[in-house]
RNA sequence: GCGCCCAUAGCUCAAUUGGAUAGAGCGUCUGACUUCGGAUCAGAAGGUUAGGGGUUCGAUUCCUCUUGGGCGCACCA
């Protein structure tokens, strides 16, 4: 199936030809023809900007191009009822309203297939989120950049790229060390034992809980060990199970992985030494005072950067060289990693090995998941790390649920700072974003229901309907939301950020509310309207469906 | 001190990555149901896009300076 924007390019990309082959335009510069949905509705259904970008290399004023584009334009009055040549040299196009007909007829054969395309087959995609430290619960900002990944990947997918939704567990170094002392400090206090903690040890509840735990599987069995060793085990047992619980959480959240990259394989496998060979075959790096450093500044970096120190332990950029190259030797052409906002300076330096190791600096992206704000009753809610009072998410699903939590995340670009307000997102009968789109969805089904029970029967797909019927303007613009639904993802895609679909909901549902207002489905005085009107909402419940899905939230047939 | 990100309506945010008259929600004010779900809808008010300069047919978007915020600046991870 191919989707109406896709269908006008081909006719633009016709006309420049044969515009090029007569001589109005030079043949020799390539362009890919701009189309987009105007703004105002007076500006019609698309408009092209394709004259003013051919101004230049044509030698010619903007309007005489649109003037011929436009003539060539005429030809195609089954796709196209109007074209126009507007201010500067804009050629606005008016859909022929059948075409939008037609496409509610897609919409409702490909049911919850709609929108799903295959113009990104052959681009394989590692997309890295969360990666969070395996030292306590997974906090706000994980849980966003977990609603943000998941849902893009299921974007991302429907589109047709390959992707690899991926986890990279810190499981070596330091902090896996002091999470060990920790737990062994919180249960030799639990037997009684005066201990000192270990300074920046991990505080909270859960280090207490998780050592008690620990200890009743393993307790008789260590008793002659020696510290260290006890400390090992602990922090063993430790990541293991915290590893777990965010599985749990993730899962609770929609958000699951297809892999959990452990950094000690890293270590083990000898990667680490194997990437720093290839970077030393390429003469980046140097060794001073003891350490090995990598020349990133020769790659727009601000300084260089140690990769072993002179301990002789791996920095944790080398890691994370090795790790970025595994995921380019696995054969992944493009790299997408979530980050959190305190780690905006590590890109320059990451994307200065990835260069060096041959990746483009276009197929390594990292969007950073900007900080989040917790609002309760007016007063931003208070979180401290070191004492370890954070609200964990575990705890915003079980205030908020799953559909609202993901979609307050999902309804704010990702690198904008986000007030989370608790109170709007645990009303359930007011003015909840999550609930506005929700319900038009239910309503919906409300009415498809009904209708079946009153005896009106939902024309079946495929079966023609009176199609002028969608003529009213609350009609035709709901027509026309729900069928720029694939444009909508096609910009997620680009953009590689899933809000644009949670913004096109809430107009799609706030497009079915009007029209819900001004006409009424089901009349038994006109059947042929009542029909027309039935097979147009039951395409938007399509549209709402999928496109809730895409963002793993839930569509109810009732509230 | 250096670097990165940000600044849009009273508040929270969009703006199809350079397009036409900068749009939504909340809040405020005024209205709308005898019938399909009022968790709804309509209307009004609200802007020199922080400020100056530049690039061009065209700038919220790109460059530059100023001001004001956030975050980094480890041989931590």
């Amino acid at each position: 199936m191919m989707y109406i924007k896709a269908r006008i390019l081909n006719l633009l990309n016709r006309a420049v030809k044969e515009l090029q082959q007569e001589g109005v335009l030079p043949s020799e510069v390539p362009m890919e023809p701009g189309l987009e949905r105007p703004a105002a509705a007076m500006h019609g259904d698309y408009a092209t900007n394709l004259a003013m970008q051919w101004a230049k290399p044509a030698r010619k004023a903007p309007r005489v191009i649109a003037q011929a584009l436009a003539a060539k334009l005429q030809d195609y009055p089954e796709l196209l009822a109007g074209v126009e040549i507007a201010g500067p040299g804009f050629v606005n196009l008016r859909l022929n309203p059948a075409v939008l007909q037609a496409e509610l007829e897609n919409i409702r054969s490909a049911g919850f297939a709609y929108g799903v395309s295959d113009w990104g087959v052959g681009r394989k995609v590692l997309l890295e989120y969360v990666s969070a430290n395996p030292t306590g619960p997974l906090n706000i900002v994980s849980a966003r950049a977990a609603a943000i990944g998941d849902s893009l990947a299921r974007i991302l997918k429907s589109q047709g790229l390959e992707v690899c939704r991926e986890y990279y567990v810190n499981n070596a170094g330091r902090q896996i060390q002091l999470l060990g002392r920790s737990l062994y400090a919180r249960w030799q206090e639990s037997r009684g034992e005066v201990v000192d903690f270990p300074e920046d040890g991990y505080q909270g509840e859960y280090v207490k809980e998780l050592a008690a735990g620990i200890a009743a599987e393993r307790e008789n069995s260590w008793e002659q060990l020696d510290k260290d060793t006890v400390s090992k085990v602990f922090a063993e047992q430790g990541v293991n199970r915290i590893i777990a619980s965010h599985c749990r959480d993730l899962s609770d959240l929609g958000a699951d992985f297809d892999n959990w990259f452990h950094e000690l394989d890293l270590h083990v496998s000898g990667e680490i030494e194997a990437v720093l060979e290839e970077l030393k075959t390429r003469g980046y790096l140097y060794e001073k005072e003891g350490a090995l450093w990598f020349r990133s500044t020769d790659l727009g970096d601000d300084k260089d950067r140690v990769l072993r120190k002179a301990n002789g332990d791996w920095a944790y950029l080398a890691a994370d060289i090795a790790y970025h190259w595994n995921k380019l030797k696995r054969g992944y052409t493009e790299l997408v990693d979530l980050w959190g906002p305190d780690h905006h300076g590590y890109i320059a330096r990451l994307r200065a090995a990835l260069q060096v190791l041959g990746c483009a600096p276009k197929a390594f992206k990292v969007h950073i998941v900007q900080q989040v704000n917790l609002w309760e009753g007016g007063k931003p809610v208070a979180m401290s790390k070191r004492a370890g009072r954070l609200v964990t998410l575990t705890d915003l699903l079980q205030d908020v649920g799953k559909d609202v939590a993901r979609f307050f995340f999902l309804m704010r670009s990702t690198d904008s700072h986000l007030d989370f307000d608790l109170d709007l997102a645990r009303r359930h009968t007011e003015d909840n974003p999550v609930f506005y789109i929700q319900y038009a969805h239910a309503r919906i089904c409300s009415i498809l229901k009904k209708s079946s029970a009153d005896g009106f029967d939902l024309p079946a797909v495929g079966e023609p309907v009176k199609a002028v019927e969608v003529s009213l303007p609350e009609e035709t613009t709901l027509a026309r939301e729900l069928a720029a639904f694939p444009e909508v993802l096609e910009t997620c895609v680009h953009t590689l950020e899933p809000h644009s679909l949670a913004f096109a909901l809430r107009d799609i549902a706030a497009a079915f509310h009007r029209f819900y207002t001004v006409c009424r489905v089901l009349n038994s005085a006109d059947i042929p309207c009542s029909r027309a009107r039935l097979a147009l909402i039951d395409a938007a419940r399509v549209v709402l469906h999928n496109g809730l899905s895409l963002l793993g939230i839930s569509a109810p047939e009732s509230m």
